[in-house]
DNA sequence: TATGAATGAGTATTCATTCAT
DNA sequence: CATGAATGAATACTCATTCAT
């Protein structure tokens, strides 16, 4: 179990990076904030890169474990698409900082790999998930089989991300959530065979 | 007439931004880069960021021109859609460079007014673009009525931006322009009534 | 109690501007002179100018405290002057450094207005004490009535000034303390009555 | 004669020099303000310092010429040292801005030997003249014998110099010229013997 | 002569990282 | 483990000077 100043730490970077940017923040601010030593940052993590680093990998497991259960129980392919993006809606209207540093810096390009690819990755998941319905979808035929899969995942997974990129910018002031089923309804009849699956 | 060196450090420092990103790159490498002294810079350009935020505002517009120019030649809703689609495929997949700035620049959080006020406002045009397509679709009965035309707009904004995003992730390997109709055909399937055209 | 380093560096920002002048001098070279990091100076100082103001601010203070000590131990207003002047020469040969940085900066126009003021708040003060040394000589019927104030505070600081400086051009070679005697009688001539003290 | 040019340049830096600083200065902006390219300047001077140079030794001839002239007019040493101060008040109220230059710029310590050597000279010279004036003053009875003369000289220096110094503080806003009787009251009673002249 | 665009050396300042306490 | 003072490499920006026109 990783200990209380990692978290307190990881916290803190959040919330600075989402109001500053990552170039723009200074490890002195994420110790201040986090109420520790600026040295004491480097006893939890390499350099400030790690920080973010870290930030991707603990934070978005944490996040992909509740996808994937959201996904694990819905039953059909319409619903488990409809649950993973309200999952994914929620999981972000919670922590509106986590929000804004993805958005932002998973865009960034960078010269450390590690960080790059721990975002492709993350990214990779995410598409793949989306795969995965869309194959059983197409099996249960609920879903077109003449697409290309690989644009369907970038489509549903650019229109979430458009959606909660938006409400950022927009400070967070609406409900998240409530974007879930309009836009699953869209997407749905974009890649949906129009057969009911009630 | 803007001088030579202007559009020559311009270019430069697409180049430079695109492989590194903004925080990255020096000043001095895009001096480099464009063949000209450090000090010459700043007699284009007030700072640093000031360079970028005349990549977004002067070659902004000149894209933006296309685009109006593209939906205007088209006549109904879904070629006005297709064009414009189209038109911002072959645009960015011309100057990759100039792709990856925006794609990856326009996310981050920054301090600069000037600069998140020159990029919203690029976001929102583009946005409005497409929102008085919709309005003509639905006129002409070709779109649905029945959308939320905020969430449209970002529906169709986000699925190109991802792909987009997905061709620079993949080092610009393969051909952009050729995902245009498909792309609109899942659009249009998302938001039309399914009346044909022709 | 201030650290040892922000003396160190004071100190040190003393014998380099009174070699080269404040503008000559670079951070770098103070921080050499000090024998500590370049960085550390900000550690203790603003910025550059926040040095030199420093150097007003603080060691004025330290010095003024001893003038002030001077013309309250002596008891006729001649003796007081006497006092003043002497300690005066004292000081600032007892730190030529220090001398050279007064005398040669506190000239300079200067953009900062806490500097600007910081100087002629000290000037100020030494004026105002030699304006209550002379009101009390004219008082004890030592010095005369007829003078304006003004006048006599700039014409006693000016002959100091200038003995200072010559001094200080010539290298600080000769004893600066023993110019204070015929100084005196000089001054005293101009603006006493005659009427002997003894 | 020297190029039409050459006086605008010289002015406009005094007018800058003044406001600003010598190093506070950009010889860009004694361009401007001299109506005349950048490097327009360096075909009448060398470089920047040159300038200040040439400021010194061509004023200040000028002025010296007639600061002789003063001298040479009147009779005796009493007369002679208030011609003396007189024109210096008179020729530095006519041009504050470069009473300005010289009060604040000849202290300053300086690499350029060349500049250092002039600014010596003119003090050296001035000294001299009221060497020689106090010299005629003892042979003629009117003056104390019992003084050091370097003291003298400084002593008289110091006083007109702190008097244009405060004026030059105060805006200019007095009249400097009204100030020369009283000064050389002063000064005669502290170095005068008292025998009158009429 | 005159220009002013271009140069690039020079410098104040920041900040990630270390390490003695 | 925790601290935070100290470090010094890195960098945006300025400006005196040059030179092709």
């Amino acid at each position: 179990m990783k200990s209380d100043k990692y978290h307190l730490i990881i916290e803190a970077a959040i919330t600075v990076f989402a109001k500053q940017g990552y170039y723009q923040t200074t490890v002195a601010q994420i110790a201040r904030e986090a109420g520790v030593a600026d040295g004491t940052i480097y006893l939890y993590f390499k350099n400030k890169e790690d920080i973010l680093l870290q930030i991707f990998s603990f934070r978005a497991k944490q996040i992909f474990d509740r996808f994937y259960e959201a996904v694990a129980e819905a039953e059909l392919s319409e619903e488990k698409l409809r649950s993973l993006i309200r999952s994914h809606l929620e999981a972000f209207q919670q922590d509106r900082g986590l929000a804004v540093v993805f958005q932002s810096e998973s865009r960034q390009v960078r010269k450390s790999d590690a960080l790059t690819e721990q975002i492709n990755q993350i990214s990779k998941q995410y598409r793949n998930l989306i795969g995965e319905i869309v194959e059983k979808g197409q099996d249960e035929g609920f879903m077109r089989k003449d697409l290309y899969l690989g644009l369907v995942k970038r489509f549903v997974l650019g229109a979430v991300e458009e959606v909660i990129n938006t409400w950022v910018l927009a400070g967070g002031r609406y409900d998240l959530v409530s974007m879930a089923d309009p836009l699953v309804d869209l997407c749905m009849r974009g890649i949906g065979t129009g057969k009911k699956s009630t």
